[in-house]
DNA sequence: ATCTGTATGTACGCTCGCCCACACGGCGCT
DNA sequence: AGCGCCGTGTGGGCGAGCGTACATACAGAT
């Protein structure tokens, strides 16, 4: 994980929902102690049960919380972007979690040491109220995502996918292969590809060798099972109406 | 919903584990306002997206959250008997959730004026940390369920489910017909019928007519998928250690 | 230009769980 | 006693997804 100057042109933290809603004075507070990151896919940031040294707010980069089981075999329980951070458990208190954090889709973010989180949500400030609402949001993603999992195809488990990461994302492809969504998803890899061959034969994507092109993301909503628009709309609901009070 | 006197002998606010690790003050400032209620076989406590008047302590009964799909299917999301509470939108403030509360075992609990709960809770005190980190054991049993849809069978997760209940429960016998249990796993009614008659061949569990007895504990803990066992260990470690400061 | 590794396509047999239909049997009712 | 309901047992046909094995094709490196 490089270090970079925290001073960069291209990226601020205010590409973070979380830390672009915080009031002035919270973020002052913390803001200083804001350490860009770059995150390279593949990167595991939190071991299953491993203490948490820091919190991450992705600006560019998806990071999937993932279950595995001991036979290898995995699950995703949710995706943390740009609109939330990873190491909700710390100011729970639970301080880990029996889940592993790992990078989806490569791109830069900000650590915090997690003490400095866990100082500032004891003041039981506004920071403490989103960072709730933020992990009741994410609550109903895994809710969702347990449903999804009992009840619907790969297909719209993959339309499913597909929108959550272009919802993160600035740009309309994405970079990622289906063996690496194969493993998201918990399911085999053929899987994926019968499904996405499918999707890009009714015109909603287009891809190649780890590229996934978004063609039509109307057709790829109308495909998609109802958890989608479940979670899309808790996580408006609860993190749209937070415009910071001054800049 | 019957209300009864709150004196009842044989019911008392310390069989809700949470309830009873309160410190002293606390506990004293909400126990006034705490209200014994039966909790029959179906009843609805949350509507889906409905607003939360109460919270509710279960003490003998069980409930389950449940999402329901348009097309009626459902899931249960997660499980909450003596050790916890319903009602967790309320202070991580998000007021409502998408799943429905019904009670899937039936017995009593006390109910709790809403607005109490969050005003307690916004003084920040003991009372704030206990409820995140049951947050928190709630969120690692809905994460493990995402997974256990995914990747483990029908048998298997019937076993999942009948160590959850009896976990909080007394007695080892359960008041629940295999019809019941396949809408609370999201899995048609001849799944469960197979699924049991194969733990009863195995000596395992016995039943008829909506009264399953387990016969069998350790050997049920033998046929269950890992799951059960995360979602438990991760409520004894958040959850185990809050003895109350003085009777 | 060839080689090589990685990403994707395809096929076959198998199992699990689904949908549907119906049979059985105990319990409570009049 | 008899009726009817509800909880449970059973079977046949079907489709989705799995495990395995192997084929193709593109990209970058030598």
């Amino acid at each position: 994980m490089a270090r970079m100057p925290s001073l960069s042109a291209s990226h601020s933290p205010n590409q973070n929902h979380l830390l672009a809603a915080l009031p002035v004075k919270e973020f002052d507070r913390l803001a200083p102690h804001l350490e860009l990151v770059s995150m390279p896919l593949g990167e595991v940031l939190y071991e299953s049960g491993g203490q948490l040294r820091y919190v991450y707010f992705p600006t560019t980069s998806i990071v999937s919380l993932l279950y595995v089981m001991r036979n290898g075999a995995s699950a995703e329980i949710a995706v943390v972007g740009n609109e939330g951070l990873l190491g909700v458990s710390l100011f729970m208190g639970g301080e880990t979690t029996p889940s592993r954090a790992v990078v989806q889709s490569s791109g830069h973010g900000f650590r915090l040491e997690g003490q400095l989180l866990k100082d500032e949500f004891n003041r039981a400030g506004p920071l403490l109220r989103l960072l709730l609402r933020y992990t009741q949001a994410l609550i109903t993603q895994m809710s969702q995502t347990a449903v999804c999992n009992r009840h619907h195809s790969v297909e719209q488990q993959l339309c499913r996918w597909l929108l959550l990461s272009l919802d993160r994302l600035s740009t309309n492809t994405l970079t990622m292969t289906q063996e690496l969504i194969s493993n998201m998803l918990g399911v085999r890899r053929e899987g994926v590809t019968e499904a996405a061959r499918r999707l890009q034969t009714a015109g909603l994507i287009r891809y190649s060798r780890g590229r996934i092109e978004v063609l039509d993301r109307p057709g790829l909503e109308r495909a998609v099972c109802e958890c989608y628009g479940v979670v899309k709309l808790e996580f408006d609901r609860l993190l749209c109406d937070i415009p910071r009070v001054q800049a």
